[in-house]
DNA sequence: TTTGATGCAAATGTTTTGCATGCAA
DNA sequence: TTGCATGCAAAACATTTGCATCAAA
């Protein structure tokens, strides 16, 4: 098994996403760390992205628009992503992985976890339909 | 508005999602098709299963490996992805709608719903371990 | 007939990968 | 000095789309 070595750009990469609350995709945190490292290639943004996600310093969003988004925050929370405008928020809820017994209930295989993602209409998108 | 056609191959297809509990990606639902219609084109099944998306006859799930599964099952429940093998299955359980309110009780926005996928190891792979 | 659906192939968008070079240890 | 990380470009992959032709209504 490979060490892993301290990269600069990583380091760019996991402190973008600790500062921000975007959920942003590759592209749009490549976008952002070429201001710092204009040389930086997607190749290596993508290859920092899944290696902090094994490491467990970052999440990885599967979205309903298709691509991939990252969080920072790695302690239990939910999302939500509005119909409307696309954007992905953090949710300030208790806690409700209760729901895993629920499942577990009449299921013969063994429940770790869940994913669970919100949606509906975020708060700026709801008060433009007033 | 265009009106949508009869096409017997939009018709196998989803006679075929109606009679699986496989959950299959596109390329499945492809494969097994091109029994029927050995020369339907991928693009065909795409364009069929999108439309069905849309109206409401099948669903889209959005799986963490990646790509793209369907479901013939359109009625409310929960799926389960086995984190060894991969295998995607319906899971028998009660409805847990109502955390939609835990997740709305200090939203601004308005939650309409909730994409909820469970994850473990499922019977089969249970078994395996012991 | 008219117009939507199809098959085919090319195009798209996202993510991964091979390779020579750069940099951390 | 060793070998992991990088930049670059090409490849891989899932999905979409343009277009001439086919088939439903």
């Amino acid at each position: 098994m490979s060490v892993i070595k301290y990269s600069r750009q990583r380091e760019a990469i996991k402190e973008y996403l600790m500062h921000t609350t975007e959920h942003p995709t590759a592209d749009t945190i490549y976008m952002n760390i070429r201001k710092t490292f204009p040389n930086i290639s997607l190749g290596t943004v993508y290859r920092n992205l899944n290696l902090l996600v094994d490491q467990g310093e970052i999440i990885k969003l599967r979205c309903e628009d298709g691509c991939d988004r990252f969080d920072g925050k790695t302690d239990e929370h939910y999302h939500f992503a509005c119909k409307r405008c696309g954007k992905v928020m953090d949710l300030e809820m208790e806690s409700i992985e209760h729901i895993n017994k629920i499942a577990g209930a009449g299921f013969k295989g063994r429940i770790d976890g869940n994913v669970t993602f919100f949606y509906g209409l975020c708060p700026d998108c709801c008060t433009e339909d007033e």
